[in-house]
DNA sequence: GGCCGTTATGTGACTAGATCACTGATAGGC
DNA sequence: GCCTATCAGTGATCTAGTCACATAACGGCC
């Protein structure tokens, strides 16, 4: 995670835009805004949408639903490298949604205005193509989503989740962090992991779960 | 649902189109082909890309996801005068995704072909415009899909549906279609409807859900 | 170190929903 | 009038979500 320098060219960082012609480059470049966002700042929600297309250059952005009765589900995140395509699709056009973008580290991201978007679409194909992969990457990841909350078992998905989210064999969430990603109950996911832990797959602490096997975690989640 | 005819400016259905520059109109309407598809036709799905961005002109398409278990859930239906992102989704990047897309009736559709498409996203800003609504509007409707599947109870979606797809009082369909339409199981819908008829609300037939008292539908489905 | 408010986790009882394995009912073709 | 789909009803059982709590661990602060 190299910082940016000043005036380095970081289109080169998106799988995607690597081959702009030079001239797209410059507008790009020029013409977008490098921005820093402190973590936990709501990048925009119901009744905030951005001004402009963000390319994330470094961090992550967390995509999530909220419901009335205060419970949540992830949808998707957005790495470094990856645009933040629901931001486009509130900037160009509809705005009644009810899925909001937190910052879940320090962001540092190109901040494309409206224009500069607009206009790179229409006369770069590189940019076009990018822009609707992006598209269609979450549309995809939502297909899943859907999948999981309707059709899989808890204790997969839970299963799932500690493998995905752990790198380190440690990961460090509260019960209540990983109900909201999975869109379920605190309750749920604490007798879950109780389970697991019974099976001698994990060892819980405050605020963490320690993998031991990750195997049975891994065969589990494939299941 | 009047017939198209033979050389219509069918562009004029789509709002969105409506007031394309007139060399735009036409290359849309010359270079892209006015096609039938029979009832249950599978337009697209896991396997099966198509070639063409369609256009529906008449008629409605059903996206749905399938799970391994034989398990449906509805996602969207595309009606006349919108367009099939999907469709372009899959045309342009991504190829693996379980939705797919079925003719719900005979369709009458104008089929865009890859290059048209690609010029008149460059070249028209209405045209574009008309792509990215298209997007966000599938984008918000699987927020609220995923919204109601996870967060929602069956009773409130149940009768929500029955009101949204009996235009006349009396639904055509059996327990394992609107299964299929919620992503539930047949058992859990004849439960429902049982209790429903019980209250009064409703009368069933074979194939059939007759309402009797819309009114208690519509407050249990915006509870 | 001991106290205390906050946050995290554990647990029982209950309801809702999903699954399984059936049975019974009805329409339509012959 | 019979046969065979297809459609609907039902009990038992399991998983998941809800509610109402009880404990337990941490992080200051005196």
């Amino acid at each position: 995670m190299a910082a940016i320098a000043q005036d380095e060219d970081w289109t080169t960082r998106f799988t995607g835009l690597s081959r702009l012609e030079p001239r797209i480059r410059e507008v790009l470049t020029s013409r977008s805004q490098v921005i820093r966002v402190p973590a936990d700042t709501v990048i925009f929600g119901p009744g905030k949408s951005p001004e402009n297309m963000l390319l994330l250059l470094e961090g992550t952005v967390r995509v999530q639903q909220l419901a009335e009765n205060g419970r949540e589900v992830v949808l998707y995140r957005v790495t470094a490298g990856e645009s933040c395509v629901l931001t486009t699709a509130c900037m160009l056009a509809y705005e009644d949604y009810s899925a909001e973008g937190v910052a879940e580290t320090d962001i540092v991201a190109a901040a494309v205005p409206r224009a500069v978007f607009d206009d790179l679409v229409s006369t770069s194909k590189e940019f076009r193509t990018f822009v609707f992969t992006a598209y269609s990457r979450r549309m995809t990841d939502l297909f899943h989503v859907i999948e999981d909350i309707a059709f899989r078992r808890m204790d997969i998905r839970l299963a799932q989740k500690i493998i995905e989210r752990a790198d380190t064999g440690v990961l460090k969430a509260t019960h209540a962090q990983l109900a909201a990603e999975l869109g379920t109950a605190r309750e749920v996911i604490s007798r879950q992991l109780a389970e697991f832990q019974r099976r001698g797959w994990v060892t819980l602490g405050r605020g963490t779960v320690e993998i031991l096997d990750c195997d049975a975690l891994r065969k589990l989640s494939e299941s």
